[in-house]
DNA sequence: CTGAAAGCGCTAACAG
DNA sequence: CTGTTAGCGCTTTCAG
């Protein structure tokens, strides 16, 4: 194995030299670092990680804890943790990967054996057990999602406040004058992420400011409450042409339901949706959407927490804004 | 920060003490042990990687190369990354995750900066760029699939071939005398693994030692290939009454052509698939498959990983048995 | 702009 | 069964 010293001789120059030579840490006279550079090269040199780690108190790994929970959406979060390694080693990081399954004790393991110098944790829940721990961690950590109580934490998801009130204002666009949202399950806006209340109160929201007639209703993720919901729908609004699914799983057994129910997609009823594009192209109607930027958190957790690691000091919360694709499920007003 | 020295004196022993009696790798008494352990919990030591690194030569890290390329089942790539985390740490070891996309500089970088003590290499093509550096790499490897020359490498896989046998026989034992399989698109049994040539032969070795009468047809992705590929099948062998089909992006294309074309799954037409378990379960008609064990895939890699990390000879090639799973696409024949 | 040297925290001979 | 000690390879003061 080569090392730092072999460099340095072969270079005629001190360790120290061909050190700040790499890291750029002090000034080099450009003849000294073209040789230390020609060495390197020559020899082969790469820097032994562990001893780096130990003398600068760096180790230049972060840690990402991906989700298991049953209902996550797999691909998604393959998205996002590709976007993430990518962005790390931009920055000169690597990553480790732990699963949810290993907790709070990995957290800690991983933070205090130094072994990652900062943590990504993933799929955040409004109380999450997690949350006391990464406050009192001596390194810095970025949630994806927010918690009921994100003080003294940085975290960073889709504003789904500006996501309901965005598919609102696409179908308001079209003409449409009544509305309703199909929501996730009943249970869902009392536990988990606080994301379902949110996309509620924008479409609420930007409804009323519009001067659109809307309802909501959560949604048990089953094909029969799916059908249930379409009828109970009609029923109360029968003027209804516009429709936002919060609910990916039901998407498919809600179009067959409207169907099934005489009404034609888009002719009679606008369909947008919060899910994944993946899922919204492949649907028999192509739905316009709403979909949660893996890239884009992936890599702004990413920048987030190199902010951190410089000291320099970033937002508690940040909102990405949602972007509408727009696809056949939507159309004007026609009746 | 607590470290060994303050662990030591808090035990009334020497480092060397403490070190060993953490890593079992002397003989210590058990009242020192003890001693020693208390003082570990209640300073609430934990080792610092970097240097235990540095001291022992050992990160204690695994790297894991993950694919990226179109046409890989996400959730199976999932699950043998969940699979291969956990087995490592109950192995005491981390994962550190590259994407496909750092090739071979990044399998490099982690291996000379030693990083990492080992890597996984998964979806390993017939001709890997990556396979000369992976031979002359100090570290150990363990590739997922086989390429065409294993020579020096340590790989697993499912075994496809008994796979395709296990589906012959399946077919056979309920009574089917004519079947055909309807396999990947013709490029694929070019290039890429050598998988679905092997799939091939366990089917026509197997059909042929049953005696059945079989025939063989790549088929492309499409909605359309699969039509035409059910209409040429039936017209060759008007007494087919069982299929096997290794082409997981067309099952249901090929289940609605051969229903359109007034065949019955089972009562007609028995299929068999080779496909992961989700998508069989979920298929308009539950598919009898045979999945690739990405739970035991991830399990075996890393225990082969750690035999080599031990210098336990460990088999060039692991090929892990076939299990089929039977479900309502397969009956006995019964015309 | 460059060198010398003191650690970083741990492991593993070596010595008893 | 336990202690002493010499590094592991690098970064970073301190000195010039």
């Amino acid at each position: 194995m080569v090392k730092i010293t072999d460099v340095a001789r072969h270079a005629g120059v001190s360790p120290s030299t061909v050190s700040y030579a790499l890291s750029g840490k002090r000034p080099i006279s450009a003849e000294t670092r073209a040789r230390v550079e020609a060495s390197i090269r020559e020899l082969g040199y790469r820097p032994h990680a562990g001893a780096r780690a130990l003398a600068s108190n760096k180790s230049n790994v972060l840690a990402m804890v991906v989700p298991l929970r049953a209902g996550i959406n797999v691909p998604v979060v393959m998205q996002f943790a590709v976007s993430v390694v990518t962005t790390a080693r931009e920055h000169d990081h690597d990553v480790l990967l732990l699963t949810q399954e290993e907790g709070e004790e990995g957290l800690r393991r991983v933070a205090d054996t130094a072994l990652v110098d900062a943590l990504i944790v993933m799929d955040v829940q409004l109380h999450d057990p997690r949350l006391p721990l990464l406050r009192a961690l001596d390194r810095p950590s970025v949630l994806i999602g927010f918690p009921a109580d994100p003080a003294g934490l940085t975290c960073i998801d889709l504003d789904f406040k500006a996501a309901g009130e965005l598919c609102v204002e696409h179908l308001a666009g079209l003409g449409h004058r009544v509305i309703g949202l199909i929501g996730s399950p009943p249970e869902v806006y009392v536990r988990q992420t606080a994301f379902a209340q949110r996309v509620v109160q924008g479409f609420t929201a930007a409804a009323a400011r519009l001067g659109m007639s809307s309802t909501v209703h959560p949604c048990e993720a089953t094909p029969a409450a799916a059908r249930t919901v379409a009828e109970r729908l009609l029923r109360e609004q029968p003027a209804l042409t516009g429709v936002v699914i919060h609910n990916e799983a039901i998407l498919e057994p809600l179009i067959d339901a409207f169907e099934h129910l005489g009404l034609r997609i888009p002719t009679d009823l606008s369909l947008t949706a919060l899910c994944p594009d993946e899922l919204a192209e492949t649907l028999p109607v192509p739905v316009t959407s709403i979909a949660i930027p893996s890239r884009e958190v992936g890599e702004q957790a990413v920048h987030l927490l190199m902010s951190k690691l410089d000291n320099t000091p970033v937002p508690s919360a940040t909102l990405l804004r949602p972007r509408l694709t727009a696809r056949a499920s939507t159309a004007p007003r026609t009746m």
